[in-house]
DNA sequence: AATGAATGAGTGTTCATTCAT
DNA sequence: TATGAATGAACACTCATTCAT
């Protein structure tokens, strides 16, 4: 029954201190995206949140009216993210070669993109049987999609996309990683136009 | 809050009668690949699949030693009955057009393919957390690839499953479907070897 | 099959209060002596504890991790209330015949000490198997010794108390109390230095 | 689902053999005296017992009309088997010094006395609690005190066998054994007889 | 505004016992 | 005679949610 102390608790000589902490919500739906990617959507509870936020349990149903709403928040916090990101991406590219490169690194970007890869796919899965989910999504792609067009055209990011989201899904669970070049190749053949059809 | 009567109960005045039943094991296999459809890896409980196989609960613990073993032997249940399925689609593929037909066939195959889609799914993203079920998934894509490559030389053959995937994937979630010209498009964009590298 | 009403719902026309209860947790580590009591270690559950100490099963799990750990802590609640009891039967006695006498009456002590006696020889058990309560027994009986120490001597306290153990389980589990008159024989016995080597 | 092979199975070519074995039910004793010294009371169930006495789940419930029953009858089993040991042990004494040496190797017998004595504990335990096993219990310690009293006399085998308990379960728990000499020396204390009381 | 004690519903799992074979 | 499949009742434990403070 030992309860951990919160980390502001000891600074203040024991006395709780109730300050405003207008990040506390952010914080949270960090948290539970933390729990997200380790556990599934299968392992989320208000308790692991709270001890991943190191928020007291009482301030995660205060803020947020069930675990279903605090899910859903948390995805559309992380699609707001990852549309940034993925903006952000494409802003320096120039020449078709810079947009492959671009492209393969998204797929291959290692550790540092799994957890926002898991969470993608979390979501899909989850949009699957939610449809405020799934609202989520089809926004999510189609912007992904549209940023892609720009490039592209509309029917080329059309497949291209599908590829990435294959190749992605692959990476995440093989044990061996595709070499880079095969990535690059498959990228390729994506975005070759067929003639007198795309755009 | 009925409870449902189980098959042979009425038929013996509802005396509980011990029928042997030697595909009871199989029977609660489909009925756990029944609820991860309908609920997810995440909603999966012995009590629901004990309903869903029309058995009593103790019947479900008594012949799987604890629910991730039961979820582990169903999905790989699954993946034999699903590798058997794909290795049929081209048992009549002559021509190169005949294999894009099946492919196609395959991402567009409409509401009768969804179950076996949201299961291939829901077996990825538990693959992620669970290395005997990555182990699982590990074979069922090299043996996929392998059959692919039989028409395709391995090279596209990779490239090529990790665009159905994309594509099935996207198949599933979306409201409008996508046209099938398409697919065809994306699908024989990804057959296209490339010049002196691709078998 | 009618469910025991808590203590308030009566006064509060059925609807369920929540009482700020502080001795909640004392009065659960109680019932559960008492559950030890009348169906031994190898008897006691949570519902068990629960009906006792009329609250919800839900409250005996949220106050305690685990069935071991409120096992734990209320055998550790026992010692120190018996402790302490055993502590107080010395401050009266001033002469070698009190020792004796107070020593008697532990022993014979009757239906009044049954319950203690019951829950020393069930944590004695306990702790053959569990560390923790090992550890607890320890400080016990060196406890339990070094009162008696201050009176005889360790050497003869040590074989004292093993006496008194034995006389007061045997006194447990007789249908016939063995005479007051053998009792006191027993301990002055043990008591009686031998010369020149007892302190 | 394994299941555990029995031990003839291999020899027979996988077919069971139905061999008369007269010793099974004795065996399931022998087993389930295991369990208890294992896991007491509280952690006897008939597939611990089955699976230690190699044995199938069915044959325990078959030889024994309930797990109670079982237990019953290992206790009683247990009570034989310990009745003639410790008759045994007073055959060879002749003199007082060979009293005293006996019952210090009773008491300071060490791991090959444990079982032996953690067994006697349980059923002590037990029997508070069942009529059935106290009748077992009383027997067993009036003929104990019938093989002590042959060479001490009544009072004084009263007396001795309580120390006797209280030295053994003191010995079964304490991490630092006492010294021969203090276990000899409380024996000795209580064998002394009173001037003109005891016999 | 914020918290954590509280609880009922539900979870995975174990198991004594029954009984068809 | 012997077995192991079968099952209902119970278990320890978790947790979303409520609400007094």
């Amino acid at each position: 029954m030992e309860k951990v102390k919160h980390q502001w608790a000891a600074a203040d000589g024991g006395r709780r201190v109730r300050r405003h902490d207008p990040e506390r919500r952010t914080r949270i739906l960090d948290a539970a995206l933390d729990v997200l990617v380790t556990d599934g959507a299968a392992g989320i509870t208000h308790r692991k949140v709270a001890a991943r936020a190191d928020v007291p349990l009482g301030s995660v149903t205060y803020h947020f009216a069930s675990l279903a709403a605090l899910q859903a928040q948390a995805f559309s916090w992380y699609v707001e993210q990852r549309t940034a990101e993925f903006e952000g991406l494409f802003t320096a590219v120039r020449t078709h070669e810079d947009l492959v490169e671009v492209l393969v690194e998204l797929v291959q970007g290692g550790p540092s993109r799994r957890r926002s890869a898991v969470l993608g796919f979390e979501l899909h899965l989850a949009a699957l049987r939610d449809p405020a989910l799934r609202a989520l999504t089809q926004k999510w792609t189609g912007d992904s999609r549209a940023v892609l067009a720009r490039f592209t055209g509309p029917e080329v990011a059309d497949r291209l996309d599908a590829l990435l989201e294959g190749l992605i899904l692959r990476a995440l669970l093989t044990t061996e990683p595709e070499p880079r070049e095969a990535t690059r190749e498959a990228i390729v053949r994506a975005l070759t136009p067929v003639p007198g059809r795309d755009t």
